[in-house]
DNA sequence: CAACTCATGTAATACGTTACATGATTAG
DNA sequence: CTAATCATGTAACGTATTACATGAGTTG
């Protein structure tokens, strides 16, 4: 069996959620997936083409009433196993996290205490913010997507994103104390 | 002033911990900074040139008694100013983490619910091995470098790496008992 | 008619890893 | 003499973003 790259078994797992067109996956990616899975329309539409060319998915022009020609596509049986198939292996190896904050932070010999504190306050601010976009992700699957079976799944990512988020801003607020 | 990448900045860095050639570069690299930058030869070496060409670090080619002559790069003023002015930067914005794991449970409708479990349990085994990595790393710090300036630093960042991969192993505890 | 959303696509560029190539010295 | 460590480097490839180009339809 080919081999391809998580992004996309990302592509290929968002259109069995009823999203079918590039620009609609696009859509999910910046909704749902924006917290640990970003991709942009160069890797999307690229991906579409070459899914196609090895028949994991089929395409079809459909028009709408009010809005711009768009193609279809759909998972042929082919692309639901290669789908199934990547699911059930376990990941090889968890990759390197990059943060640019404890790079910097690493090297906070050459600063001065204030400097180090204030890009920590500053990396706070930030999570904090990422935390209440996380509560606003879960409120709007909580209420949009109440009877998709997905849904569990997906509350289960972000409470991921939370849990990790609160560690981090705990860590932030114990360091610039420590500092 | 010219724009680097963080990886440019991050050699820059090192090289003021008094490693000053590409494999000692390396070597730093794998054993302090490995839990949230890591580099290869491919970026080093080629970085370390451009650098010399735009006069941020110079060049000497030194000798040693029992080993291969090797290269030692040291920082100019120009060099440590623009160290010192990437440190003082808050970031732009906190970057996506991808994460394999969450990607496959957001499709986790399409596995049976022991599948799921499987692969959180793997990737809980994973973050507790990383765990004990960044425990005997800390400790090495605190031995082999207890008079370095630079130990309570290298310590934050290690505090951030225990504390948020704690929390994503209560996740998966937490996950596994849900599902 | 301007601004916005919907929609598709590519080219240039940046970033990074892997594999390969080379060779000195040292320890067993 | 062989394996390991020390040391430097490049070419091919994979991955991804950004900027650009295009154009239909809708709303104010």
């Amino acid at each position: 069996m080919k081999e391809y790259n998580n992004t996309t078994y990302a592509i290929l797992g968002i259109l069995t959620t009823g999203c079918k067109s590039g620009y609609a996956i696009k859509q999910l990616m910046d909704q749902s997936l924006t917290h640990f899975w970003k991709i942009s329309y160069g890797q999307i539409y690229p991906t579409l083409k070459q899914l196609t060319a090895n028949e994991l998915v089929t395409v079809t022009n459909t028009q709408q009433d009010g809005k711009p020609d768009r193609k279809e596509y759909d998972l042929t049986p082919k692309g639901l196993n290669a789908l199934k198939n990547w699911l059930s292996q376990p990941i090889e190896q968890i990759p390197v996290e990059r943060n640019e904050v404890l790079l910097k932070l690493f090297f906070g010999k050459h600063q001065s205490t204030e400097q180090n504190r204030m890009q920590l306050e500053d990396y706070k601010r930030k999570l904090e913010e990422r935390l209440q976009t996380y509560h606003a992700i879960a409120h709007s699957i909580q209420t949009h997507h109440e009877n998709d079976p997905n849904a569990q799944y997906w509350l289960f990512t972000l409470d991921y994103g939370k849990r990790t988020t609160v560690a981090a801003i705990d860590w932030c607020e114990a360091t610039i104390k420590a500092i």
